[in-house]
DNA sequence: ACGCGCTACTAGCGCGCTCTATTGCGAGTA
DNA sequence: TACTCGCAATAGAGCGCGCTAGTAGCGCGT
């Protein structure tokens, strides 16, 4: 900075407030200094910045490598945090690099707060760390933390599936459920709250898996096999998610049941995997961009007012009907 | 810093060296020291100790969202880079990111390096960024940059895929391009030799695609309908890479060809998609984590002595024989 | 008595930048 | 002429740390 400022022949203080984008330099003086930079190849230093500012104006977001979802959601953190004036860094929480390890590194790169995808660590933790930074949680609700949330309505998403459903005249209605997984507990629970609403619950059924393509492999064969021993198939099976409700078709598919024609599936996210098969799968779709841009607004009013308390973002999440959801089977009709 | 060095009766350079795990303090003071930082919270700022050590001792990373390889790598950086006393930052480009300003991002936070995961950049822009930093490209080789490379011999993945195929009576073998994709091109080229030297190419057909699912099921559903106007159906794909696998058995699933009874299917890379299916898929395994391992080093070693050229690592990949290959069908044979 | 080497600790500069306060200067005003 | 005003530009402190060059104290041998 001193020889950009020398060979330009003004002050340091002057270059910086041209790399500021600051009022206090003429044109000419701007065009000349910007000039000698690029020929120097000078290029402000962050972490400098950083220190003589005091604020960073850096989010730190900490996401789970492997989560579909989470890179959705990075895509639109950007942007938002851009448009508001951060800078945005991230920290991956793998096998052997745990969150509290990702979350660490981040604020030790003086992250200003930190934006959690899918936080698996305890509420003890996420509550302490709230109160150390501004801390939002996004799919993840923690209602004793100190920290922003921001998920979508997991129970309104169900309802609309299972509407649907039901519309389209399916009574035996399985649930492939998300375990531990970020909303898992509350999809389960509008699916059960559904289930009677419509007069079901001798049909009610919930089979546990998990968030991942193989547990809905294993609850296909789970249901093949019983139906092999005589017990009907469902008509209609709603998945923890996509992944999960891939696994199954891919199940199901090896088996010879055609979808939706012998059995409606539905999945959850509205991720990448939604588009792949021919017909589309029918889900319910997070916007990953929305919540993206509340977790990052969260962060940035907390930051800029003390005195804001953490919030909550419930967005409604919207069914999106594909090709893998139709009418109930004649048979069971 | 002065707060705890205050509390704890010492001097600032004091609390410095403990904080740096230096020689030069008693084991009482160091505890002590140590145990007033924690009542106060105090953590080392990184920032400021870039600014004052000049070195950062910080490695950053540029990888692509959706890019399920690129995951891998991240999560074998990390340890490696930890044992070799680094930090790590992690950039994304996105669709409204791209790389430059990823690479931009961690270059302004003072990264010592940047390593690329299967950059997409024009050659050009490689050199330029090796010649300013030092930079290491991934499943990517741009011999013209000076930049260091690290990919797997794809040549030797495929030749493995292709005897195995061969040995197991398969003549009619298709190829599934991976069109602009890191490593696609040594595929490409690596198939069209096998076939040659196996007398096969007659046989020779590479259809153009991409590494996604939907590459897969659109030239699974091409296969078909030519099948359907009475060209033979291949005995055997070889896939640009597994999402492109994972798309073709989709296609061929739902169609009712059963692989591998009918159709042997192998796919390149290894990743979470490979023990998806029951049978598994046949599939060459890149060692992630070798391979960031030796990212890594390469970064680390040419930045601790300047004279280093650029080097290359071509790492041996391997076939994973699981249940998506098997013998020639029998009309076929 | 002296120097010597060792450990435990400290003073204070500087990393590259931002920011507040201040100066110089030409134009506008009374 | 004397003044205020506003703009362009600058001086200089300081952000939180690392690091070099020290100092103080102590046991040692001569």
């Amino acid at each position: 900075m001193a020889d950009v400022a020398a060979r330009a022949g003004v002050s340091r203080a002057l270059v910086s407030i041209i790399f500021r984008d600051q009022p206090g330099a003429s044109k000419e003086t701007r065009e000349r200094v910007l000039r000698v930079a690029d020929e120097i190849g000078y290029r402000p230093d962050n972490a400098a910045r950083l220190l003589a500012r005091g604020r960073s104006r850096t989010l730190g977001v900490m996401f789970t490598v492997h989560q579909t979802f989470h890179t959705n959601l990075i895509a639109g953190i950007y942007p938002e945090a851009e448009r508001l004036g951060y800078d945005v860094l991230l920290s991956a929480a793998t096998r052997s690099r745990d969150e509290a390890k990702a979350v660490e590194a981040l604020l030790s790169h003086r992250c200003e707060a930190v934006i959690l995808l899918g936080p698996d660590a305890e509420p003890g933790y996420l509550d302490a760390l709230g109160r150390r930074t501004v801390a939002v949680s996004v799919s993840r609700r923690v209602p004793q933390a100190h920290v922003d949330f921001v998920h979508s309505a997991e129970g309104k998403g169900v309802r609309q599936a299972m509407d649907h459903l039901v519309e389209l005249g399916h009574r035996r209605i399985v649930h492939i459920d998300g375990g531990q997984g970020p909303g898992s507990a509350d999809r389960r629970r509008a699916y059960r709250a559904a289930m009677r609403r419509h007069g079901l619950q001798a049909e009610l059924r919930v089979i546990p898996g998990d968030h991942t393509e193989q547990s809905g492999i294993e609850a296909g064969e789970l249901l093949l096999s019983e139906r092999d021993s005589g017990r009907p198939l469902p008509t209609a099976v709603l998945a923890g998610n996509d992944r999960c409700a891939w696994g199954l078709l891919m199940a199901l598919t090896r088996a010879g049941i055609d979808v939706p024609r012998d059995m409606s599936v539905i999945g959850y996210d509205d991720s990448h995997l939604s588009h792949l098969m021919p017909i589309g799968l029918t889900t319910v779709r997070q916007d990953a961009a929305l919540m993206a841009e509340h977790a990052v607004r969260f962060a940035v009013e907390r930051l800029e007012d003390e005195r804001l308390e953490p919030r909550e973002a419930v967005l409604d999440p919207k069914l999106v009907v594909r090709g893998t959801s139709g009418p109930v089977p004649e048979a069971s009709a």
